[in-house]
DNA sequence: ACAACATACAACCGTTTGGTTGTATGTTTG
DNA sequence: CAAACATACAACCAAACGGTTGTATGTTGT
Protein backbone atom coordinates (compact mmCIF):
# COMPACT_ATOMS: atom_id res chain seq x y z
CA UNK A 1 0.00 0.00 0.00
CA UNK A 2 1.80 3.05 -1.32
CA UNK A 3 1.45 6.09 0.68
CA UNK A 4 1.21 8.60 -1.72
CA UNK A 5 0.94 12.41 -1.77
CA UNK A 6 -2.47 11.97 -2.61
CA UNK A 7 -3.36 9.06 -0.19
CA UNK A 8 -2.26 11.37 2.67
CA UNK A 9 -4.47 14.45 1.45
CA UNK A 10 -6.96 12.13 1.79
CA UNK A 11 -6.46 10.78 4.69
CA UNK A 12 -6.02 14.14 6.58
CA UNK A 13 -9.02 15.77 5.02
CA UNK A 14 -11.33 12.85 6.06
CA UNK A 15 -10.38 12.66 9.29
CA UNK A 16 -10.64 16.65 9.82
CA UNK A 17 -14.37 16.01 8.31
CA UNK A 18 -16.20 14.90 11.56
CA UNK A 19 -16.81 17.10 13.96
CA UNK A 20 -16.17 14.85 17.00
CA UNK A 21 -12.36 14.11 15.09
CA UNK A 22 -12.16 18.25 15.27
CA UNK A 23 -13.05 18.45 18.89
CA UNK A 24 -11.07 15.93 19.86
CA UNK A 25 -8.19 17.15 18.13
CA UNK A 26 -8.77 20.44 19.57
CA UNK A 27 -8.20 18.83 23.18
CA UNK A 28 -4.92 17.24 22.35
CA UNK A 29 -3.44 19.79 20.63
CA UNK A 30 -4.15 21.75 24.16
CA UNK A 31 -2.62 18.89 25.97
CA UNK A 32 -2.09 14.93 26.49
CA UNK A 33 -5.20 13.68 27.12
CA UNK A 34 -6.42 9.75 27.71
CA UNK A 35 -8.63 8.05 25.41
CA UNK A 36 -11.03 7.66 28.23
CA UNK A 37 -10.77 10.72 29.35
CA UNK A 38 -11.55 11.73 26.14
CA UNK A 39 -14.41 9.63 25.68
CA UNK A 40 -15.79 10.88 28.53
CA UNK A 41 -16.44 14.10 27.22
CA UNK A 42 -18.50 12.66 24.60
CA UNK A 43 -22.51 10.71 24.79
CA UNK A 44 -20.81 7.93 22.45
CA UNK A 45 -19.48 4.50 23.32
CA UNK A 46 -15.59 4.39 24.73
CA UNK A 47 -15.47 2.27 21.59
CA UNK A 48 -16.36 5.43 19.08
CA UNK A 49 -14.09 7.54 20.71
CA UNK A 50 -11.78 4.93 20.49
CA UNK A 51 -12.29 4.88 16.14
CA UNK A 52 -12.14 8.34 16.22
CA UNK A 53 -8.73 8.65 17.43
CA UNK A 54 -7.59 5.79 15.30
CA UNK A 55 -8.91 7.96 12.62
CA UNK A 56 -6.09 11.06 13.44
CA UNK A 57 -3.86 8.86 14.34
CA UNK A 58 -3.81 7.18 10.95
CA UNK A 59 -3.54 10.57 9.63
CA UNK A 60 -0.62 11.63 11.82
CA UNK A 61 -2.62 14.48 13.65
CA UNK A 62 -2.02 12.78 16.39
CA UNK A 63 0.18 10.74 18.44
CA UNK A 64 -0.37 8.32 21.13
CA UNK A 65 2.13 6.95 24.00
CA UNK A 66 1.54 4.49 26.67
CA UNK A 67 1.69 5.32 30.53
CA UNK A 68 0.99 2.29 32.44
CA UNK A 69 -2.76 1.30 31.50
CA UNK A 70 -3.62 4.58 30.09
CA UNK A 71 -3.32 5.28 26.56
CA UNK A 72 -1.99 9.36 26.30
CA UNK A 73 -3.02 10.78 23.01
CA UNK A 74 -1.51 14.64 22.11
CA UNK A 75 -2.47 16.38 18.63
CA UNK A 76 0.99 17.14 16.03
CA UNK A 77 0.74 20.53 15.33
CA UNK A 78 3.16 19.93 11.84
CA UNK A 79 0.48 17.55 10.12
CA UNK A 80 -2.16 20.46 10.89
CA UNK A 81 0.42 22.79 9.51
CA UNK A 82 0.78 20.31 6.17
CA UNK A 83 -3.01 20.63 5.78
CA UNK A 84 -2.93 24.23 5.76
CA UNK A 85 0.23 24.06 2.69
CA UNK A 86 -1.75 22.01 0.85
CA UNK A 87 -4.88 24.99 1.22
CA UNK A 88 -2.19 27.20 0.02
CA UNK A 89 -0.98 25.58 -2.99
CA UNK A 90 -4.47 25.86 -4.03
CA UNK A 91 -4.93 29.00 -3.55
CA UNK A 92 -1.52 29.65 -5.30
CA UNK A 93 -3.51 27.72 -8.54
CA UNK A 94 -5.92 30.37 -7.97
CA UNK A 95 -3.37 33.30 -8.19
CA UNK A 96 -1.73 31.54 -11.21
CA UNK A 97 1.63 31.63 -9.22
CA UNK A 98 2.23 27.69 -9.84
CA UNK A 99 4.73 26.49 -12.44
CA UNK A 100 4.03 22.86 -11.40
CA UNK A 101 0.43 23.74 -12.60
CA UNK A 102 0.63 21.67 -15.57
CA UNK A 103 1.84 18.29 -13.62
CA UNK A 104 -0.85 19.42 -11.11
CA UNK A 105 -3.73 19.44 -13.50
CA UNK A 106 -2.77 16.95 -15.78
CA UNK A 107 -2.28 14.66 -13.10
CA UNK A 108 -5.33 12.18 -14.73
CA UNK A 109 -4.69 12.82 -18.03
CA UNK A 110 -3.41 9.93 -20.00
CA UNK B 1 -31.67 22.26 8.60
CA UNK B 2 -29.56 25.22 10.09
CA UNK B 3 -26.23 25.79 8.86
CA UNK B 4 -24.07 25.76 11.99
CA UNK B 5 -20.48 26.55 11.62
CA UNK B 6 -19.75 23.05 12.07
CA UNK B 7 -22.21 21.85 9.69
CA UNK B 8 -19.84 23.97 7.12
CA UNK B 9 -16.69 23.15 8.21
CA UNK B 10 -17.83 19.14 7.76
CA UNK B 11 -18.93 20.06 4.14
CA UNK B 12 -15.81 21.71 4.03
CA UNK B 13 -13.49 19.37 4.76
CA UNK B 14 -15.41 16.44 3.28
CA UNK B 15 -14.94 18.15 0.01
CA UNK B 16 -11.29 18.14 -0.16
CA UNK B 17 -11.13 14.85 1.17
CA UNK B 18 -11.06 13.37 -2.18
CA UNK B 19 -8.54 13.75 -4.96
CA UNK B 20 -10.63 13.92 -8.10
CA UNK B 21 -12.57 16.84 -6.32
CA UNK B 22 -9.32 18.42 -4.94
CA UNK B 23 -7.91 18.06 -8.69
CA UNK B 24 -11.69 19.77 -10.33
CA UNK B 25 -11.29 22.37 -7.70
CA UNK B 26 -7.54 23.09 -8.91
CA UNK B 27 -8.84 23.44 -12.46
CA UNK B 28 -11.95 25.41 -11.92
CA UNK B 29 -9.55 27.75 -9.07
CA UNK B 30 -7.26 28.09 -12.78
CA UNK B 31 -10.49 29.67 -14.53
CA UNK B 32 -13.94 28.68 -15.71
CA UNK B 33 -14.54 24.95 -16.86
CA UNK B 34 -17.45 23.96 -18.82
CA UNK B 35 -19.06 20.38 -16.67
CA UNK B 36 -18.24 18.22 -20.04
CA UNK B 37 -14.85 20.09 -20.18
CA UNK B 38 -14.09 18.85 -16.71
CA UNK B 39 -15.73 15.09 -17.15
CA UNK B 40 -13.94 14.85 -20.36
CA UNK B 41 -10.45 14.82 -18.02
CA UNK B 42 -11.00 11.63 -16.10
CA UNK B 43 -11.81 8.40 -16.99
CA UNK B 44 -15.36 8.07 -14.62
CA UNK B 45 -19.12 8.79 -16.28
CA UNK B 46 -20.18 12.20 -16.88
CA UNK B 47 -22.83 11.73 -13.89
CA UNK B 48 -19.82 10.74 -11.37
CA UNK B 49 -18.49 14.23 -12.13
CA UNK B 50 -21.54 16.00 -11.96
CA UNK B 51 -21.79 14.77 -8.48
CA UNK B 52 -18.37 15.68 -7.49
CA UNK B 53 -18.88 19.22 -8.16
CA UNK B 54 -22.19 19.30 -6.51
CA UNK B 55 -20.43 18.59 -3.40
CA UNK B 56 -17.62 21.13 -4.26
CA UNK B 57 -20.93 23.49 -5.36
CA UNK B 58 -22.61 22.77 -1.73
CA UNK B 59 -19.63 22.94 0.45
CA UNK B 60 -19.19 26.62 -1.31
CA UNK B 61 -15.61 26.03 -3.00
CA UNK B 62 -17.10 26.38 -6.70
CA UNK B 63 -19.86 28.48 -8.03
CA UNK B 64 -22.17 27.57 -11.74
CA UNK B 65 -23.53 30.09 -13.65
CA UNK B 66 -25.42 28.88 -16.76
CA UNK B 67 -24.82 30.07 -20.22
CA UNK B 68 -26.32 28.44 -22.86
CA UNK B 69 -26.84 24.85 -22.46
CA UNK B 70 -23.36 24.97 -20.87
CA UNK B 71 -23.07 24.99 -17.20
CA UNK B 72 -19.42 27.22 -16.23
CA UNK B 73 -17.96 26.59 -12.56
CA UNK B 74 -15.61 28.50 -11.54
CA UNK B 75 -13.61 28.02 -7.87
CA UNK B 76 -14.42 30.22 -4.77
CA UNK B 77 -11.19 31.04 -3.24
CA UNK B 78 -13.05 33.12 -0.31
CA UNK B 79 -14.15 29.63 0.68
CA UNK B 80 -10.58 27.89 0.28
CA UNK B 81 -9.12 30.70 3.29
CA UNK B 82 -12.09 29.76 5.65
CA UNK B 83 -11.24 26.32 5.58
CA UNK B 84 -7.49 27.36 6.15
CA UNK B 85 -8.55 29.75 9.04
CA UNK B 86 -10.46 26.80 10.20
CA UNK B 87 -6.69 25.42 10.44
CA UNK B 88 -5.10 28.34 11.89
CA UNK B 89 -7.86 28.28 14.78
CA UNK B 90 -7.17 24.97 15.60
CA UNK B 91 -3.30 25.92 15.64
CA UNK B 92 -3.86 28.51 18.23
CA UNK B 93 -5.39 26.37 20.24
CA UNK B 94 -1.95 24.77 20.42
CA UNK B 95 -0.43 27.67 21.16
CA UNK B 96 -2.32 28.37 23.85
CA UNK B 97 -3.81 31.93 22.34
CA UNK B 98 -7.39 31.42 21.84
CA UNK B 99 -9.24 32.87 24.68
CA UNK B 100 -12.37 31.10 23.62
CA UNK B 101 -10.99 27.45 24.03
CA UNK B 102 -13.36 26.98 27.17
CA UNK B 103 -16.94 27.56 24.66
CA UNK B 104 -14.81 25.24 21.74
CA UNK B 105 -14.01 22.17 23.99
CA UNK B 106 -16.86 22.39 26.00
CA UNK B 107 -20.00 22.36 22.91
CA UNK B 108 -20.40 18.55 23.63
CA UNK B 109 -20.66 18.58 27.54
CA UNK B 110 -23.54 19.01 28.94
C1' DA C 1 -37.14 20.04 -38.03
C1' DC C 2 -33.85 17.16 -36.28
C1' DA C 3 -29.60 15.34 -34.69
C1' DA C 4 -26.02 16.14 -31.55
C1' DC C 5 -24.71 18.17 -27.36
C1' DA C 6 -24.85 19.56 -22.23
C1' DT C 7 -26.97 19.10 -18.21
C1' DA C 8 -30.03 17.21 -14.54
C1' DC C 9 -31.59 13.65 -11.88
C1' DA C 10 -33.43 9.08 -10.33
C1' DA C 11 -32.51 4.33 -9.34
C1' DC C 12 -29.45 1.07 -8.24
C1' DC C 13 -25.17 -1.27 -6.22
C1' DG C 14 -20.90 -2.53 -3.63
C1' DT C 15 -17.88 -0.40 -0.11
C1' DT C 16 -16.86 2.62 3.59
C1' DT C 17 -18.23 5.13 7.62
C1' DG C 18 -19.80 5.92 12.22
C1' DG C 19 -21.95 3.90 15.50
C1' DT C 20 -23.17 -0.26 18.65
C1' DT C 21 -22.20 -4.48 21.86
C1' DG C 22 -19.37 -8.07 23.43
C1' DT C 23 -15.05 -10.23 24.58
C1' DA C 24 -10.09 -10.42 25.74
C1' DT C 25 -5.95 -8.60 27.76
C1' DG C 26 -3.07 -5.98 30.54
C1' DT C 27 -2.57 -2.65 34.85
C1' DT C 28 -3.60 -0.75 39.09
C1' DT C 29 -5.31 -0.79 43.78
C1' DG C 30 -7.57 -2.51 48.04
C1' DC D 1 -5.58 -12.38 44.64
C1' DA D 2 -9.60 -10.13 43.16
C1' DA D 3 -12.05 -6.20 41.61
C1' DA D 4 -12.03 -2.20 39.04
C1' DC D 5 -10.04 0.26 35.37
C1' DA D 6 -8.09 1.32 30.52
C1' DT D 7 -7.43 -0.27 26.29
C1' DA D 8 -7.85 -3.19 22.09
C1' DC D 9 -10.41 -5.36 18.77
C1' DA D 10 -13.96 -8.23 16.38
C1' DA D 11 -18.65 -8.59 14.69
C1' DC D 12 -22.50 -6.45 13.41
C1' DC D 13 -25.76 -2.70 11.48
C1' DA D 14 -27.89 1.36 9.19
C1' DA D 15 -26.65 5.24 6.56
C1' DA D 16 -23.67 7.69 3.51
C1' DC D 17 -20.36 7.52 -0.33
C1' DG D 18 -18.65 6.96 -4.97
C1' DG D 19 -19.61 4.99 -8.74
C1' DT D 20 -22.85 3.12 -12.58
C1' DT D 21 -26.82 3.25 -16.22
C1' DG D 22 -30.93 5.15 -17.92
C1' DT D 23 -34.20 8.78 -18.85
C1' DA D 24 -35.80 13.56 -19.44
C1' DT D 25 -35.16 18.31 -20.73
C1' DG D 26 -33.34 22.17 -22.78
C1' DT D 27 -29.83 24.27 -26.40
C1' DT D 28 -27.26 24.52 -30.54
C1' DG D 29 -26.01 23.95 -35.39
C1' DT D 30 -27.20 22.12 -40.15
Amino acid sequence: MIESDEDRADALFHALADRTRRDILRRVLAGEHSISALAASYQMSFAAVQKHVAVLERAGLLTKRRQGREALASGDVQMLRSAGRLLTELEEVWRGRISRIDDLLNQFKE
